[in-house]
DNA sequence: TCGCTAATGCAAATGTGTTTGCAATAATAT
DNA sequence: ATATTATTGCAAACACATTTGCATTAGCGA
């Protein structure tokens, strides 16, 4: 074990402690500021939607060339474990990822250039659509149809 | 070439010359009505709600106990291109088949049995919840919660 | 700057759902 | 009943997304 202050070893000791903690495990507590990972979270703001793992690859290569498909995968994992990312898997595009911290919403599918999009709002009332004996605890609405800029 | 009849000549004839014939593809066009896929059928008509592969080879099993699960993959594609079923991705469960000619429904995800279940009727105004510059031509609504064999 | 080690790139390995080759079986027309 | 061939059971093969082992690189604390 090397030189570090109390406070870095306060924060080992601390994250250590934790019950799941596994030192070899994918998932590490203890963060790097590493160009891929400040560039793939780059990519979520710009983007504003909901990307899958080889959109992220795309548009973060864009930033860091050498970004691995590798990589991609275990930071959506460390965003995901950390927060600062949602897992969602949807019916037409399988696994994407969005930014947690975002109101109630519902996602939309243009037929045309095949992305994600987020639709803010909702309209539905669950107890509406439910017959008796079912209770409602959350539900899921996916659009489907053509985007603002593919329907100009 | 055996000897066939003019009208099984005729069918033959008909079926071969369509545009995307090939002989040794998966799905068939002239059908046998095999036990296997009768009684796969028969799995559908008295569950009538979505099921996944596992699911119909567990139940179609108990009807026909040589059923292989090859076989529930064949069946279940011969029926999908035969428009008997429809295959849907459910975020949750993946791939399921449903019965077609229903009317337009929505699915509920028992947490507790983690069974799928169909709810008649819609209450979702797409225009309602679209912003401007989206155009809505379809919808699927997912429900989660307790299903009432498990709420009680 | 140095030392430690988390993180990376790469390729190989994994897992899970689905397909397929083949010999044997069974459905259908005659 | 017979001939034909679609269908089956089985196991192996496949596709695809995801993961992991390892040597190297680079972030961070001191």
């Amino acid at each position: 074990m090397g030189s570090f202050t109390v406070n870095t070893i306060a924060k080992l000791l601390a994250i250590r402690s934790r019950k799941n903690y596994t030192r070899k495990k994918e998932v590490q507590t203890l963060r790097r500021n590493t160009t891929q990972r400040m560039a793939i979270e780059q990519v979520f703001k710009e983007q504003e939607r909901p990307l899958g793992v080889e959109e992220v690859h795309a548009f973060g290569r864009k930033i860091v060339k050498s970004l691995n498909q590798a990589t991609v995968y275990r930071n959506l994992k460390i965003l995901v474990h950390d927060g600062w990312l949602k897992r969602i898997t949807h019916p037409l595009l399988g696994t994407l990822y969005e930014r947690t911290g975002k109101d109630h919403h519902h996602h939309f599918h243009c037929r045309t250039c095949n992305r994600a999009f987020e639709l803010p709002g909702c309209v539905l009332k669950e107890n509406e659509i439910a017959p008796t004996g079912f209770v409602v605890e959350d539900h899921e609405i996916y659009l489907f149809g053509v985007c603002p800029s593919c329907g100009a």
